[in-house]
RNA sequence: GGUCGUUUGGCUCAGCUGGUUAGAGCGCUGCAUUCACAUUGCAGAGGUCAGUGGUUCGAAUCCACUAACGACCACCA
C-alpha cells in the first residue's frame, strides 16, 4: 500500500488521473452521494461562460471559488450540486461570428441570409463550447456533467416560451415604442453598451423657433427641431419661472408647431441659454419627458437617417443638409443669436463608427412595476426590493445591496426585443394590424413571424430554474424534482459588473415564475487585472490562458493565487509570480506529506480519523490543540465566505506551526506517528476545498476511498488552559536564535542558557533537551530558580545568553485594586524594556510573555476608564 | 454630472465591530545546508497607514473636507 512519492510534486502527471477519478466515481452528480434523507441541499448554478470566446483567467477565478465552496460542503455532507452550462450571448456571438466572416469571405450577414448565417453561428457555437468545457474540467471543477445545459438548448427554448407566454397573460410582457438606439446603417437597434461615445467639435446653435417665442434654446442638431412639442426649463430658473404652463403656436421652417413650456430638473439653467428644445423622437431624455407630461410624438427622421416625407421641402434629405438649410433659414430670417463651438459627445455604432440616430420603434417590453396578483398585489421591482431590504438575500460584500436597491429604485421597464438573429425566437406572429402570441404558427394564411430575437438576459434571468426543469417541474404552483430539492440555490457568485445586468433579472425572473428567491447569497468577485492594473482584453494581447498557466505550475497553483490575496468585490492583479509561490508552498505540503508518509508505520497509517489520538508530550498538546482552533477558523471563515482568511489560517498551520515546529519536535521527541498521521489526514482534508488536486494525489497513496467525499472534521473548539505555553517555548528558542544572530555568535562557539521564572518553570525544565536541539547551537541549557543566580552567571560568562520569565500576577478585579495594579504591570514592563536595552548579551524576554501583561494592561486601562466614567457620570 | 471604490514599507496586498509594538508574501541584507523540501531553513533591515481638520483617554480604523487614481451608470441638449 504504501508508495514513494516523488521528491517534486508534479501536477501535469497526477491532475488528469485524479480528475478522470473523480469523473467516474459519479459523485459530482448529487444523486450518487449516498447521503440521508435528512441532508441539507446545496446548489450553485455556474454563470454560464458566454461561449463567444475561450476561458481567461477571470474565469478561473469564478471556478477556484464556486469548486472551493462546492467541495466544503460536500465534505459536510451536504447533497451538493454545481450545475454547468454556457450562454449563447446572443449579440456578443452574432457580432464575433459576423467579423469573422466578414474578414475571410468579405461577405455581411445580409449577403449570408438568416438561415446559412446561423449555420455559421452553429459551428462556432460548438468549437467553443468544447474547448470551455476542457478548460473548466482542468481548473478541477466539481460540476455534474449529466446536467450540463446550455441557454439555446431545445429545453431552454421551451422554458423561454413558457415564460414569455406566462408574462403576456399577465400583461407583464407588452409591446410598446421607445425610443432605441438605431444605426442607420447597420439597420439595427443597439444596445446601450454597444453604444460608443467619442468627443468631438460640434457647432451649438442659439435661436428662437420665430419671432414671437419668448425664450431662445440652443441644440447641436437643428433639423430635429422640426419635431419639437416643448421648451424646457429648470423650475428654479428665475427668468423663466414665469412662463412654465403656457403654450405657443409657432411657425418655425414653414412647420407649425405647438409648444409647451414644461419645466424639467434635468435642464441645466447654465448650459446654452438654460431652455432646451423637446424633441421626443430623437433625444432620449426629450422623450422620457414627453412621457412625464404627456406630449405628442412627432417623428422627424427615418430609419435611413432621411428627413421623413412630411416636411415639405426638407422631405427626403440628409440629416447635414436638413441642418443646412435651416441654418440659413434661421440666418435669413434673423432668428439666430449664436453660433458657437462646443465639445460634445458624439453616440456611434461601436462596429461601423456611423453616428447613432435615437428612433422610436415598436419593441417588446417587461413592466417591472405592473401589480401581480401572484405576489400578494407587489410589482416585480417591489419584490426584489424587498428581498434585498429583508435581507432574504444577502450580498458580500455588503455594500453592493444598496448599489443593488439604488439601481433597481430607478430601473424602467425592461425592453427585451432585439434586432439580431441569433438567439430566442419571440412567439409572436403578426398579420396586418393583427397580433397572435402563442406557442405555434397560428391556423390560417398570411401570418409572419417576429424577426425579432429576445435579449440574451431573459434566458439567462431564467437560469436558476431553467436549469432545473422548469415548467415541467412546476405543475399547480408545486416543485417537483430537480427544483423542489435545489431551488432557491444558495449562493450565486459572479462579477460586481453584471449585479445589474444579470443579478436584477434572475430575482424578478425567480419570483415571476417561482414567486421566490433565486438564491440566499449573491458573492460578488473583482475583476482579474493584468500585472499593471490594467483590464485583460484580447485587443490588448494582454490576457492570459489558463491552460498555459496550468500547463505549468499546476490547476491548483493557479486557484490558490486566485483564491488567496484577494478581497471580494476588489479588483486584483494577476501576477505570474504570486502562483509560481503558491507552486512552492504546493511543494512543501508535498513534502510533509512524504516526510510523514515516510516516517511512520504501517499500521498507524490505517488508524480510524474518528479517534483524536493522544497528547504524549506538551508539543502533541499544542499542535492539536493548534489543529482544533484550526478547524474552527477554517470553518467559519469559510461560512463567511471569507476564502483569503481560511487559506491565510491553513497557510500558517502548515508552514509556521507544523512544517517549522512540530515535525522539528517530531525528530527529536519519537514514536508521535499516530498523532502525525492523525495531523496529517486532516490537514488534506482542510486543504481539499482549496487544492483538490495534490491533495487527493496524497490521499489516494493511503486510502482506497476519495478524499472528495470524505468527511470534513468536527469543529471542536475546547478550551485549552495550556495553549500559550508551547508557544513559549518556541518564542524561548526563537529569542535564543535572535541572540546569536544579532550578536554574531560564531556557531563553533558553546553556548549556555539560563532560564529562570515562575510559571512556565516547570515547561521549560522538561523542555531542555528540545530547546537544546531546536537549531539553537545550545550546549547546555540552565534553569535558575531566582534571578540572583542569574546575575552571577551574567557577571561570569559572556557570550552566554539569558532568558527570563516573569511570574503572572493575579488578577483582583476589585475597584480599588484595578488602579494598583496598572501602575504595577507598567513598572513591571517598563523593567523589562530598560534591562533588555542595557545588557546587550541579555537578548530579549519571550514576546509571549510581555504581551500576556500587556494584554492584561489594556484591559485593566479599559475597565479603569469604565470605572472612573460612571464615577463621573454619578 | 450621479454613485461607488482605492490610496498602508521597493512591489503585491491583509487589517472584521477604534485599543497601546500596523501584519503577510515577494524583493533586499546576513547566515546555514550531505536533513521531507534550494520549489529549503534561520535571522535582519525597511512603514509619520495620501493630506488637513474633528470626535475620543486612545484613530490606519469613525466623521468632514481636499488631492490623485479607478470602476459603473447617466449624458451634454
Amino acid at each position: 500500500m504504501k508508495q514513494e512519492l516523488e521528491k517534486i510534486y508534479s501536477p501535469n502527471e497526477n491532475e488528469d488521473k485524479i480528475y478522470e477519478k473523480w469523473e467516474r466515481s459519479g459523485l459530482f452528480n448529487p444523486d450518487n452521494l449516498n447521503l440521508p434523507k435528512s441532508a441539507k441541499d446545496y446548489t450553485i448554478v455556474l454563470p454560464p461562460p458566454n461561449i463567444t470566446a475561450k476561458l481567461h483567467i477571470g474565469h478561473s477565478a469564478m471556478l477556484a471559488i464556486e469548486d472551493l465552496l462546492i467541495r466544503y460542503h460536500r465534505m459536510l455532507g451536504e447533497r451538493t450540486l454545481w450545475l454547468p452550462g454556457t450562454d449563447h450571448a446572443a449579440i456578443a456571438t452574432q457580432n464575433v461570428v459576423e467579423k469573422k466572416i466578414l474578414m475571410t469571405s468579405g461577405k455581411t450577414r445580409h449577403d449570408l441570409g438568416r438561415e446559412k448565417f446561423l449555420e455559421e453561428v452553429w459551428k462556432f457555437v460548438n468549437e467553443t463550447q468544447a474547448t470551455i468545457l476542457l478548460q473548466t474540467k482542468k481548473m478541477g471543477s466539481s460540476l455534474d456533467w449529466s446536467r450540463l445545459t446550455f441557454t439555446l438548448d431545445e429545453e431552454r427554448k421551451r422554458a423561454v416560451k413558457t415564460m414569455f407566454l406566462d408574462m403576456y397573460r399577465e400583461g407583464v410582457i407588452y409591446r410598446g415604442e421607445r425610443i432605441v438606439n438605431w444605426c442607420p446603417k447597420c439597420h439595427s437597434t443597439l444596445a446601450d453598451d454597444e453604444v460608443e461615445h467619442r468627443e468631438q467639435k460640434a457647432k451649438l446653435y442659439t435661436f428662437k423657433y420665430d419671432q414671437n417665442f419668448p425664450i431662445a434654446i440652443s441644440t447641436t442638431r437643428p433639423e430635429t427641431k422640426l419635431g419639437d412639442v416643448a421648451v424646457a426649463v429648470n423650475s428654479k430658473d428665475e427668468r423663466y419661472k414665469k412662463y412654465i404652463g403656457q403654450e405657443y403656436e409657432v411657425d418655425f421652417c414653414g412647420q407649425k408647431l405647438k409648444i409647451k413650456i414644461i419645466s424639467d430638473y434635468n435642464v441645466e439653467p447654465e448650459f446654452g441659454t438654460g431652455a432646451l428644445g423637446v424633441t421626443p423622437a430623437h433625444s432620449m431624455i426629450d422623450w422620457q419627458m414627453a412621457q412625464a407630461n404627456d406630449l405628442p410624438i412627432i417623428k422627424v427622421v427615418n430609419e435611413d437617417a432621411l428627413i421623413r416625407n412630411d416636411f415639405g421641402a426638407y422631405s427626403g434629405l440628409k440629416i447635414e443638409e436638413a441642418r443646412e438649410m435651416i441654418v440659413n433659414f434661421l440666418i435669413k430670417e434673423n432668428l439666430l443669436e449664436k453660433e458657437e463651438e462646443i465639445i460634445n459627445n458624439l453616440s456611434v455604432c461601436y462596429r461601423c463608427d456611423t453616428p447613432i440616430e435615437p428612433l422610436p420603434s415598436k419593441q417588446w417590453f417587461i413592466s417591472v412595476d405592473k401589480k401581480l396578483d401572484r405576489l400578494g398585489g407587489k410589482s416585480l421591482k417591489e419584490k426584489a426590493l424587498e428581498a434585498a431590504e429583508k435581507k432574504d438575500i444577502q450580498f458580500f460584500p455588503e455594500r453592493f445591496s444598496k448599489n443593488f436597491k439604488d439601481w433597481m429604485f430607478n430601473l424602467h421597464d425592461w425592453c427585451i426585443s432585439r434586432q439580431i438573429w441569433y438567439g430566442h425566437e419571440i412567439p409572436v406572429w403578426y398579420k396586418g394590424e393583427e397580433i397572435y402570441v402563442g406557442e405555434k404558427t397560428p391556423e390560417g394564411d398570411g401570418w409572419t413571424h417576429d424577426q425579432d430575437t429576445l435579449d440574451t438576459w431573459f434566458s439567462s434571468g431564467m437560469w436558476t430554474f431553467s436549469t432545473l426543469g422548469w415548467p415541467d417541474n412546476y405543475k399547480n404552483n408545486i416543485k417537483s424534482g430537480d427544483l423542489s430539492r435545489f431551488h432557491p440555490t444558495q449562493v450565486i457568485e459572479t462579477g460586481y459588473d453584471i449585479l445589474t445586468l444579470w443579478v436584477s433579472r434572475m430575482i424578478m425572473m425567480s419570483f415571476f415564475a417561482l414567486q421566490e428567491i433565486p438564491f440566499e447569497k449573491v458573492y460578488l468577485h473583482g475583476t482579474v487585472l493584468d500585472k499593471n492594473g490594467k483590464k485583460m482584453s484580447k485587443s490588448k494581447g494582454n490576457g492570459v490562458d489558463p491552460l498555459d498557466i496550468i500547463d505549468k505550475y499546476g490547476a491548483d497553483a493557479l486557484r490558490l493565487s486566485l483564491l488567496m490575496g484577494s478581497t471580494p468585490g476588489n479588483d486584483s492583479r494577476y501576477n505570474e509570480e504570486v502562483v509560481e509561490i503558491k507552486r512552492n508552498f504546493i511543494n512543501k505540503l508535498w513534502n510533509i506529506s512524504r516526510y510523514i508518509l515516510g516516517s511512520v508505520s504501517e499500521s498507524a497509517l490505517k488508524q480510524d480519523l474518528n479517534i483524536r489520538p493522544r497528547a504524549k508530550t506538551l508539543a502533541d498538546r499544542w499542535i492539536l490543540l493548534e489543529l482544533n482552533n484550526l478547524v474552527a477558523g477554517a470553518s467559519k471563515h469559510l461560512d463567511d465566505l471569507n476564502f483569503s482568511f481560511a487559506a491565510d489560517e491553513l497557510s500558517e498551520f502548515t508552514w509556521s506551526k507544523l512544517a517549522d515546529w512540530y515535525l522539528e519536535v517530531a525528530k527529536i521527541e519519537k514514536d508521535k506517528d499516530e498523532i502525525l498521521v492523525y495531523l496529517l489526514k486532516n490537514l488534506l482534508i482542510l486543504w481539499h476545498p482549496f487544492i483538490p488536486y495534490v491533495t487527493e494525489t496524497v490521499w489516494q497513496s493511503i486510502s482506497s476511498d476519495l478524499l472528495m467525499v470524505t468527511a470534513w472534521p468536527k469543529n471542536t473548539s475546547e478550551e485549552n488552559k495550556e495553549s500559550g505555553s508551547f508557544k513559549v517555548l518556541i518564542e524561548v528558542v526563537t529569542a535564543i536564535r535572535n541572540a546569536r544572530s544579532v550578536n554574531k555568535i560564531e556557531p563553533s562557539q558553546k553556548l549556555k542558557a539560563f532560564i529562570y521564572g515562575h510559571k512556565y518553570l516547570d515547561l521549560l525544565v522538561s523542555q531542555r533537551e528540545n530547546i537544546k536541539n531546536l537549531k539553537t547551537g545550545l550546549s547546555e541549557v540552565t534553569i535558575c530558580e531566582s534571578g540572583e543566580k542569574v546575575e552571577q552567571a551574567i557577571t561570569a560568562v559572556v557570550g552566554e545568553i539569558e532568558i527570563y520569565l516573569v511570574g503572572e500576577i493575579d488578577v483582583v478585579k476589585e475597584k480599588e485594586r484595578l488602579q494598583k495594579e496598572t501602575a504595577n504591570l507598567e513598572k513591571i514592563i517598563g523593567l523589562q524594556e530598560k534591562k533588555l536595552q542595557n545588557k546587550e548579551f541579555i537578548v530579549r524576554a519571550p514576546e509571549s510573555i510581555v504581551n500576556i501583561e500587556k494584554e492584561k494592561l489594556a484591559s485593566y486601562k479599559k475597565e479603569l476608564f469604565k470605572v472612573e466614567n460612571s464615577l463621573k457620570s454619578l
